[in-house]
RNA sequence: GGGCCGAUAGAUCAGCGGAAGAUCGCCUGCUUUGCAAGCAGGAGGUCAGGGGUUCAAAUCCCCUUCGGUCCA
């Protein structure tokens, strides 16, 4: 960070003075004559109440204003990446205008869609969610509005100055900002291995936009220069609409109707003036901790000269209505953009937000559907996003699906409280810290829910969140170790012959390098597993060929048998026909399938994996709920009759730019996908993916398509398991030939199997239940034999009975002696080794527990129960007699004795 | 991707090493018959599956499957 890298021509001819700020010391450039930099807390907010802009704007007005300033200075307006950055597999997020070019325009590879280009860009963070709705600026969703420039080498566009004119020119010719109230204060940018100078755009008290001009590649501690120096601008849309109307917090400035309706619907109100000094004190602090939004409170109801508690009454159900808004918003682009609610990765975050914009909404008493706030989101946002107003019933879909299954999670909750309560009753102590911990990690319920279930008090531990990510110290990560390949260097890209004729399998080529069993060819028809597409195999001169792997953009073939290619000499490779044809009719059958699929059951169906082999194919799919039998079947006979139709399958590579801006995100299916041209394989209208496998001609190819089962792998996700071509018919034929060894063991036909199986199932039952009842009889008709001819000992009959039977049956015996007054059970089986049973009616005083250990020891073994039924056992069955004996002879003492 | 909690009657759950239970629902009868209900009796269970420890496992340990939940 040098002082050269911020003397830009663009202030010096325009009169611009550098100052360092008298509070936190940082350089500023100016034209005004303020002694501070402009960022709070340096200065507090100026434009509440006053705004600085000409003119008020809505948040649709404040984009088209920037956008179309831009158009006006030769910038293409482009369209905003999607919220999920399916582009990459870095992240899960966009989280800032320039993730669109990342990584591939930033490294040169691709063309910017346009250069330069303006856009405003949707993006999500959550690493300050706890702040949304308290310090008045914060948001989980919000749009970062941006002029990028990407200077190749030799092609530069333009750089700092023209890019801070640009910036000084919006907001004091267009917004009508006094040109004194800004300053460009100078800061060092770095992020994802890239780094370089940064003005900041301070006004009012607020960064409203931050100019970065990423100049270098940072690697291992030093800095060099980047290829293409890129002008990473973001302006930040919400802080400047909330600039133009002055209103007491940004939400007041974004929401508009929303805002007003969900007041309405809510019926709170409050003092503009405690509002407008609570986002003053708010934008003088730095707030990171619970206790930072506390001291927060304090401050500004001492401002107002409130009592504190009356300053949360009425603070707190705007504070409520914010988080409604902000997260209702961010999970309207979320799901408009593909993102299912689920308990993992991106969808975990949609549940996030629904849950939390739930509890604030019962906070505030209110009872309308989640759904329908979104829904009146899509209404306010659609005009400019007309993608949200196609998306919205598949959006509102999601957000009720989303909210049954939160309130399920209430209900259960209310009863694992109860529960609680009751048994901690019996210790007369409350819920703990624990306890709190458990049910909120375990069962999802946060404390103040627990607090509201709860009959007693709940006291919540200040560092609750702290304690319970405390349980989740990460375990160290296995690093997964790839099997590293030395290959020589310099080898050329191998020509990967099947993307010009998918039907040929025969080569010959020049073997390029031989290393153990590895061959590398100059070109080959060999696939090698990538795209969930398995590997293609066949032979090489005598050769097997196993597999085949690629490294960077070489293919390897791992081969069997004694090396017999040759470096420098030409080799003939052939492909397994057989398997390449059945991977390859998977392969499209997978396309057609995940396009019947988003035909059936919506638009926010998603391939997130898939697997093709010879013999079956799997595909995974984003989606709330399990697939109905009659869903499953509607998804079949559209793919079936797709493959029916005889649709064209186009393969081709595109311009990935090109290909984004004609066939959208969708392409994606995949995840990543790297390059710059990419291969798109298109089903007519149907479907069309980014997808580097090898594919049929057309559909008809494919031959048939039988879906074998669905499966939820996770909450959000579904697996279709299927197989097409000979594969389905052999899946057919096995079947059919189950079906017929059954009925003809069931001695019926193929149609009669469910009902001979009901059948066998109710005998079956009835079997069970009467051999019962029958074992019963032969206990009840013995036991009164028994107990009548049973030796009394002092007026108790003691049953002495050996026999070999299983100790369930002896359970059962015992209790039907011992329900005789005066008498004891000495019941004993050798079967599966020595067992034993001591028990007494209740009016014998005799305690069986310790009689029946000391005999057991004389098998071998031990027992143990109650001291009115005793039970135990050992393995040596040939001294049972004789522990019977040593027990008869103790009662009869015991008896004696007693 | 990781941590935690869980799986017992149709539903909700108790039992947590020695006899498989409660509540609701269901069936039969009685009572009252406007309904709700009340009373008596009854049916309903491979204690998720598989291994192990033990004389003995629904119960303890391991694995698998499935569900819930928190975090990234």
């Amino acid at each position: 960070m040098e002082p050269k890298d911020y003397e830009l021509e663009f202030f010096k001819s325009n009169g611009f003075v550098r100052r360092q700020c008298a509070g936190c010391g940082k350089f500023f450039w100016t034209l005004g004559e303020s002694d501070t930099c402009g960022e709070a807390p340096c200065v507090e907010y100026s434009f509440i109440g006053r705004p600085l802009f000409k003119e008020k704007q809505s948040i649709h007005e404040m984009r088209e204003s920037f956008l179309s300033f831009l158009e006006g200075k030769d910038h293409e307006r482009v369209a905003r990446y999607p919220i999920t950055a399916r582009w990459r597999d870095d992240v899960f997020f966009t989280q800032a205008s320039i993730y669109g070019f990342q990584p591939w325009v930033i490294d040169g590879v691709v063309d910017p869609p346009a250069n330069p280009l303006g856009i405003s860009q949707t993006c999500v963070r959550f690493n300050d969610i706890d702040n949304v709705g308290k310090t008045g600026s914060h948001f989980t969703m919000f749009e970062m509005m941006a002029h990028h420039v990407f200077n190749r080498r030799g092609k530069e566009i333009y750089w700092k100055d023209r890019t801070t004119e640009l910036c000084h020119e919006f907001l004091t010719e267009v917004q009508g900002l006094n040109p004194k109230s800004v300053n460009y204060s100078e800061a060092w940018w770095e992020g994802g291995g890239n780094a370089g100078p940064c003005l900041e755009v301070l006004i009012g008290g607020v960064e409203v936009a931050t100019l970065v001009f990423m100049a270098y590649a940072t690697e291992n501690g030093g800095q060099k220069p980047l290829e293409t120096q890129v002008v990473d601008t973001g302006y930040g849309l919400e802080r400047l609409t909330w600039m133009s109307q002055g209103t007491p917090s940004a939400y007041e400035a974004v929401f508009g109707d929303v805002l007003d309706e969900l007041k309405k619907l809510s019926g709170t109100s409050v003092q503009e003036r405690t509002l407008a000094e609570y986002a003053k004190v708010a934008g003088s602090m730095k707030i990171e901790t619970a206790a930072d939004v506390r001291a927060l409170r304090a401050d500004t109801a001492s401002r107002l000269g409130m009592d504190a508690d009356e300053f949360m009454r009425q603070i707190r159900p705007f504070e409520s209505i914010y988080v409604v808004c902000d997260h209702t918003r961010a999970l309207m682009f979320m799901l408009s953009d593909g993102i299912v609610p689920s308990n993992v990765r991106q969808g975990y975050f949609a549940r996030l937000l629904v849950r939390r914009a739930l509890r604030e909404m019962s906070q505030l008493g209110m009872t309308s559907r989640l759904a329908d706030i979104v829904s009146m989101q899509v209404e306010y946002f659609s005009k400019d996003f007309p993608d949200l107003k196609e998306n919205k019933e598949g959006i509102i879909e999601l957000v009720d699906v989303e909210q049954d299954k939160y309130d399920d999670t209430l209900v259960k909750g209310r009863g694992i409280v109860e529960r609680l309560e009751e048994s901690l009753r019996e210790s007369g102590r409350g819920i703990s810290d624990e306890d709190l911990i458990e049910l909120y990690d375990s069962h999802g319920l946060n404390p103040d829910v627990v607090a509201e279930f709860a009959e007693g008090t709940v006291a919540v531990p200040d560092d609750f969140y702290r304690r319970v990510s405390a349980r989740h110290v990460r375990a160290e990560d296995e690093e997964e170790v790839e099997a590293h390949v030395d290959l020589p260097e310099d080898l050329p890209p191998t020509k990967q012959m099947f993307y010009k004729d998918p039907y040929k399998y025969k080569l010959r080529a020049k073997v390029l390098a031989v290393k153990d069993d590895l061959v590398i060819l100059d070109k080959s028809y060999f696939y090698a597993e990538s795209g969930g597409q398995e590997s293609d195999a066949g032979t090489m001169k005598d050769m097997k060929v196993v597999r085949a792997d690629k490294v960077g953009n070489i293919v390897v073939h791992k081969v069997e048998g004694p090396m017999q290619a040759v470096v420098g000499k030409q080799i003939v490779s052939v492909v397994d026909e057989r398997r390449r044809r059945r991977l390859q009719r998977h392969h499209t059958a997978t396309h057609i399938v995940n396009g019947a699929a988003r035909k059936v059951l919506g638009n926010h169906v998603w391939q997130t994996g898939a697997h093709k082999s010879e013999d079956v194919a799997r595909l995974d799919i984003t989606h709330y709920a399990d697939i109905t039998p009659e869903q499953l079947e509607q998804i079949e006979r559209v793919a079936n009759e797709t493959v029916l139709a005889g649709i064209k399958v186009d393969s081709r590579f595109m311009v990935r730019t090109d290909a984004e801006r004609r066939y959208g995100f969708r392409l994606y299916q995949g995840g990543a996908v790297p390059g710059k041209d990419i291969r798109v394989v298109k089903i007519d209208d149907f479907d069309v993916e980014a997808c580097g496998g090898i594919h049929c001609k057309n559909t008809l190819e494919v031959g048939a398509i039988s879906i074998a089962q669905t499966k939820r792998i996770q909450d959000g996700v579904v697996r279709l398991d299927f197989t097409s071509g000979m594969a389905a018919v052999e899946r057919t034929m096995a079947l059919s030939r189950t079906l017929s060894k059954a009925s003809s063991m069931l001695m019926t036909t193929a149609d009669g199997i469910v009902g001979a199986v009901a059948r066998l199932q109710a005998e079956n039952r009835e079997q069970r239940k009467e051999l019962e009842t029958i074992k019963k009889g032969i206990v009840g008709e013995t036991v009164g034999e028994l107990v009548e001819k049973a030796p009394k000992i002092h007026g108790v009959s003691v049953v002495r009975h050996v026999q070999s039977e299983d100790m369930k049956h002896l359970v059962k015996l015992a209790k039907e002696i011992i329900a005789h007054p005066k008498t004891i059970a000495v019941l004993a089986s050798d079967e599966a080794g020595a067992k034993m049973i001591v028990a007494r009616s209740a009016d014998v005083d005799v305690n069986c527990r310790p009689l029946l250990g000391d005999a057991m020891r004389l098998v071998g073994g031990s027992g143990g129960g109650k001291p009115d039924f005793a039970q135990g056992g050992g393995p040596d069955a040939s001294r049972l007699e004789e522990a019977v004996d040593s027990v008869m002879s103790s009662l009869r003492k015991a008896l004696e004795e007693g």
